[in-house]
DNA sequence: ATGCTATATGTAACCCGTTACATATAATGA
DNA sequence: TCATTATATGTAACGGGTTACATATAGCAT
């Protein structure tokens, strides 16, 4: 590997006048500039980006938590902040959390050591506390952990709203909620959404609120106990999608037809959705739109430390598919 | 952020008995390592891992090339790299290459600048003479393109060749195969195993392949037209799980029952094809031990230069689910 | 002609570790 | 007792860049 040494040796200049020439920094005269290039290409010199790291205390990294890139939602989320930090030349290091506060304390210190620019963070158990331990530019994305950080959601609350109205709009009379993890403030908001539109309803009891912890396996169990004990229930508005894929398979096995008897509507807009049969019913979020917003808001910070907090919130869109249907019934 | 000379004044030492004490190296005087252990302690001093890459010409990162993150057969094989890597005290960088060879050039050299350790990658389109841009361990996973390269793979040959044997031995007398990118060194093995079972049956022709480069949208085209051309088909075997969703929901928009009318056996074994209706009875590869194992072997390779080249295939286990069905009609 | 500024380039300190080498004392062996 | 070795610690060079500061010439205004 040619060193900023060679190059210059090669120039006949000092290596400050390269330095120069690498950076369009200060006055180098056109001949030398000239000059320079072409030892450059001659050798076929790259600046080493430790040392550069080394004496700005910058690394031209980013990073990003996510609590699994297994589930399903993340990938999208995770090619999105990877297109955006490249286009900017910063390299993309992915930190599965599992959403353990000590593996993202580990992280944390890792990161710092190697002088990470800024970090994206997708996590409901982090606390702001943890924060202080790293001293870099922080953006919370799709769930909000600390009032202190700027963050990129979507619109939780009135998307809930929005996917309970469409089903009673189908003429569904008995609705359960699949929730998420109530310490995750998207799922806290998808719940409320639900249930301010139908806690006054005569026909609503607690019991059709069930806790599927965004896992499908969690969701087809207590999907399979709220269609059991509740074989009243037309409609399920299950939190995200993986669940709502739970709750069409815990249907299927007790021989219950959606969308014909059970109407599911879910949220995310996860690619699996589309591939499930029947096709689930979503409130779709712009997943990569929202990666690429968090990753272009963190490196403004990065470039401008004084910047203030900004939440932005993204809308979600209804995408009727094959699990929600208008009941036939519908005449009273 | 404090330095070694930070902690060297507080222990009242040279940098030199710090960085002794820090790495366990040389001669320390256990009185003068308690101090210096305090001294860290009090100032919760880190070492500046920059600089020791800067010195070592190490960072203790290694990346992961994969064409997509999107594609859902990757996440897994990141989530095992990642898992060896940080085990191992590595940072993770995810890369993702859309199978792009500039693209890879221009990662590899990021990656080369910033003194990466290793890199692991899954490509079809990589050529051996664009691995001489980098001087560091490289490991094929998944697909093999150099064959300078140390590999991990599975055996596509012999479980292409058992995925089709089982069609057969449910009683499936036309069996078409929708293959993979035949670039794709486990696209061509597993179109081998299926031919090497079927060329020589009297009722096969060659129009009963057809490419679907592990696309879904793709393969459901090219299923329509297999189905709609040779209605005679029963079996099909697609060469991943996204197409053997394809490829079912070809068959479901043509009105043919899967699995009563046509199995579909997949391979690859990832999440969603449990997820489909009807479950997708695949040959499953035991993609988290192949990404663990692959990130192994480099950090072996990283430790030990002048290691050998090595090639480890795992094998593939049916996984029947519902998809494909004994034929009733097999009384012949 | 003189002083000031813009242009051009070089020297060396600095970023923060690691380690070769120098130095010094204590322990061991002949 | 003297040489040798093990133990203990410090000094300074080094890795490869960046940049403050010094130096020097040319162009311009007064």
């Amino acid at each position: 590997m040619a060193t900023i040494k060679d190059v210059a040796k090669v120039a006949g200049v000092s290596v400050a006048t390269v330095s120069r020439v690498l950076n369009s920094n200060g006055y180098v005269n056109v001949d030398t500039k000239k000059r320079v290039d072409q030892a450059i290409e001659q050798l076929n010199y790259r600046p080493n980006d430790v040392a550069r790291a080394l004496f700005k205390g910058r690394s031209k990294m980013i990073a990003l938590f996510v609590p699994d890139i297994m589930n399903p939602f993340f990938p999208e989320l995770a090619r999105a902040v990877e297109d955006i930090t490249n286009k900017n030349d910063y390299t993309f290091v992915l930190c599965n959390t599992d959403d353990n506060l000590e593996k993202v304390l580990t992280y944390m210190d890792a990161l710092q050591q190697k002088s990470v620019d800024g970090i994206i963070i997708v996590s409901s158990t982090i606390t702001a506390e943890s924060l202080k331990r790293i001293n870099v530019p922080v953006i919370a994305l799709d769930r909000i952990f600390s009032s202190e950080l700027s963050t990129v959601t979507v619109d939780n609350y009135q998307g809930a709203r929005k996917a309970t109205e469409y089903l009673i709009g189908l003429g569904c009379q008995r609705i359960a909620h699949i929730s998420g993890p109530i310490n995750a403030s998207n799922a806290k908001n998808r719940l409320q959404g639900y249930l301010d539109i139908v806690s006054d309803e005569d026909w609503f009891l607690p019991s059709y609120v069930a806790s599927g912890s965004f896992n499908l396996q969690k969701a087809k169990d207590v999907a399979t106990e709220l269609l059991m004990n509740h074989p009243e229930l037309d409609g399920i508005f299950a939190a995200n999608d993986v669940m709502g894929i739970g709750a069409m398979k815990a249907a299927e096995s007790l021989g219950i037809h959606v969308p014909n008897d059970l109407s599911v509507i879910a949220f995310d807009g996860i690619t699996m959705g589309e591939m499930a049969t029947p096709s689930l019913t979503t409130m779709e979020q712009p997943i990569y739109d929202m990666g690429a917003r968090a990753a272009e808001m963190l490196i403004e910070q990065i470039n401008d430390q004084k910047l203030s907090r900004k939440n932005e919130a993204f809308s979600v869109q209804l995408v009727e598919r094959q699990s929600t249907k208008r009941k036939r019934d519908m005449n009273e």
